[in-house]
Parts: structure tokens; C-alpha cells; sequence
DNA sequence: GCTTCTGTTCGGCGCGCGGCGACATGGGCA
DNA sequence: TGCCCATGTCGCCGCGCGCCGAACAGAAGC
């Protein structure tokens, strides 16, 4: 790797990196400028084209850096699976490390998954509906889930990421201070996944409990 | 009704129309101007000043406008109790009602509930806090969910209210017809939601089935 | 050692924006 | 009847924005 390649990824993280950092303000990623973003990168406003065509390119490329980290943690959540005590709690303690390594990443993920561009929408869907059947995959190969079929492996994955997906943003605030939750975020999700993990078990097909 | 402040009201409701409108070009709220709303509603961009001083506030007007139409369907909901077939049929079916009757109200919700300015998203929070408490007190009188605690029954109507708020952008957008799904929407969120009540149904406290 | 390619810099164009003060007008009320 | 003020209008200001073309520096390659 030439020192100058090397450079130019290195000014390409810093634009990312400072993306993200400026959605720490409360705005969305659509309220953010072009130029604001190559100011605290340290860069010239015309310096950014040489890295993206425009904002959009950029976003993308967020969705793309954000995807990478998930599901490396999939994998790592997936290696971990007979770990001592619950899958579950396991399972949502590696995911709030991660979470809280990368919490500017994980902001723009859930900013963006419904408010973004048109573009960036569509590719945060695409990479949660990757995440959801990759998860009805797994889920199909657990002995624990044998009594399901694919359109209730897919439904119960799709409930499952929806919900974490949907955590996210509690994950990320700082916590309010005026509003002391009984539960830590991890017990809290860690219950309500077994809440869905409980239904899926005692799930009967076309059963209608109320 | 004087005929000049009935006037000043269909200003005001055109003015938070127009806002919701212009929403559905895919932008966030915090992406649309002032002078673009006021332009949509038919008068100056000063104008805008006689109703609201910011649009900021104009946002906060929105929702208390979505929170008295959710409350409203609430309403009809808990009053269809004890129709025929499954509550959560008759219940999804109606919810589903409303949220086409009113749809870009809805969408300001889901595009704003975790993207919006900071006073935005805090009313929504509010909203959202709200109607989960209601939930958990409804829930609390029914025979079926004696059997939980005040925390377990906080943590179901916690989790019913997010599964539905991260459901509504799936119930907004015009469906997708490159990727035509199984169910229908209300069957795969009445489905979900009773995953949900199945795990009500069995969780027995500090269970751990995973 | 010279060219070339690439990352960066500089100055500038036109636009839409939020915000302001002054002005018009026609209902509301005394 | 006649005044008053709330609603809506007009023109203007300065700003930051996206975008562009020309210029510059330094590493890569012949």
C-alpha cells in the first residue's frame, strides 16, 4: 500500500467518521452539509468530490461500514452460542459492546432506517431484510424451533430484528437522568426477546389466543 | 365560530397539512422550510408567523394532532373488546383503518419518532410513554394476564407498543411491487403481535428458555 | 529528470433560506 | 358608524449552501 493510497483512506474515514460525529447534534443525516462535513474532517469543500460524487454516496457508504460491524458481531454472537448461561443474555451483552464501540454508527442506523434518503432507505432495508432471513436460516437449523415452518421462521426473524432495530435508539441516548429505568437496557431487551423467543416455542400455526 | 377565527384555524390546519404533505417526497421534517410549507399552504412566508413562531413548534403541533387521532383509535379499540373473533383481528383491522384514513399524519410519526429535532422527538417519546402505560393498565385488568407482575406486564406493553410503531413504515409506504410479500400487512403484524401474547401467555417470571 | 496523475486549495457564482420592519385590509367591537 | 388590530403582503438583508473552473504540490512511472 503506497503512503498515498494509504492517505487517501485515511481522509476517507475522516469524512465518514465526521458524518457520523456531526449526527451527534440531533440532526438528521439529511441536515447535514457537504461542507460542514469536510470542514471538521479537515478538508476543503471540493476536497470531498474527490472521495464521493455527493451526500448520498456517502450515506451509502455509512450503510455499507454499519453492515460490516453487525454482522461481524452476528458471526461473533453465532460462535458463541453454547456459551455458558442463556443464548439470549450472552447474546445481547456482546451486541451492547459493540453497540457502544461504534455508537455513532449504530446512530445513523437508527436515524436513517425510516427518515433518510430514498437510497439510503432502501439500503438500510435491504440490509436488515439480509440480517432477518439470514436469521430465519439459523433459526431453522436449532433443534428448539423444529415445530415451525419457513412462513413462522421468517415471521418470528422478522419480529426479532424489527425489535432490535427499534431498541436501537434507547441503546444510544445517554441515558436520562430524570427518567431512572428500573431495568438496564440489557435486562430490558434481554426480556422482551424472550418474551418472542417464549411465543415462538408455544407457537401451533394457526392458533389465535386472543 | 366568528367567520374570521374559523378562518385562522383552516390556515393553520392548511399550514400543517401542507407540512405532512410535503413529507411524502421522502424528506424528514427537518428537511422541509419554512417558506416551502408556507408557499404549499397558499400564503407568504411571513404569514407563517401568525400561527406558528418556529417550525419547530409546528412539528410539536403535528404531534399532539397524530396523539389525538391515536388516542382516538385507542378508544375505538378498547370498545371492540368483545366483538366477534380474535381482539387482535378486529383490533389490527381497525388500527390499520386509521392509519390509511390518515396517512401522512402517520408518516410524519414514523418518519419522526427517532429522527426528528430534539423537542420533536422527545414529545413522541412522551406519546409513545403514554400509550404504553395505558396498554399496561388495560392489559393489568384482563383475567388472561393475571399472572404478571407490574414489571413483566410494563415490559409486554412496551414491547407491543415499539413492534407497532416499527411497523408503521411498512404500513405507510406504497407497497413494493418488485418484492410482493406472503401476508398481508395485517396478518403479519396481527400474527407478530400474537408471538407476543404467546409469550405473555407462558412466561413465568424469570423463566429462561434461551 | 521530466511528465502525469492525484489529492488539495482558492475564489467565486447563483440560489434558497430564515428573519425583519413597514404596509394594506377588512372583519370585530364600542 | 367608525376606529382598531389581527391577518396577510411586500421588499430586503446577510448567510450558508452546492457546485464549478483554475491553479498548485508532490508521489508515481517512463
Amino acid at each position: 500500500m503506497s503512503p498515498r493510497a494509504e492517505q487517501k483512506l485515511q481522509t476517507r474515514q475522516a469524512l465518514l467518521d465526521a458524518a457520523c460525529e456531526l449526527m451527534q447534534s440531533g440532526r438528521g443525516f439529511g441536515g447535514i452539509s457537504l461542507r460542514e462535513v469536510a470542514r471538521s474532517a479537515g478538508i476543503v469543500p471540493t476536497g470531498f468530490y474527490r472521495h464521493f460524487p455527493d451526500m448520498d454516496a456517502l450515506g451509502l457508504a455509512l450503510v455499507g461500514e454499519v453492515e460490516a460491524t453487525f454482522r461481524d458481531t452476528i458471526r461473533r454472537v453465532r460462535h458463541n452460542e453454547f456459551e455458558l448461561g442463556g443464548i439470549t443474555d450472552a447474546s445481547v451483552r456482546i451486541f451492547l459492546d459493540v453497540v457502544a464501540a461504534h455508537r455513532t454508527q449504530f446512530l445513523f442506523l437508527a436515524r436513517e432506517q425510516y427518515g433518510g434518503s430514498h437510497a439510503v432507505r432502501q439500503a438500510i432495508a435491504r440490509l436488515r431484510h439480509g440480517i432477518s432471513s439470514d436469521l430465519a436460516t439459523d433459526l431453522a437449523r436449532m433443534p428448539r424451533w423444529q415445530h415451525l415452518d419457513h412462513a413462522a421462521l421468517s415471521m418470528m426473524a422478522d419480529l426479532v430484528v424489527k425489535t432490535v432495530f427499534a431498541t436501537l435508539p434507547e441503546l444510544i441516548d445517554s441515558p436520562d437522568p430524570a427518567c431512572p429505568e428500573p431495568l438496564s437496557a440489557q435486562e430490558k431487551i434481554a426480556q422482551q426477546l424472550r418474551f418472542i423467543f417464549i411465543g415462538a416455542r408455544h407457537w401451533q400455526g394457526l392458533s389465535n389466543p386472543g
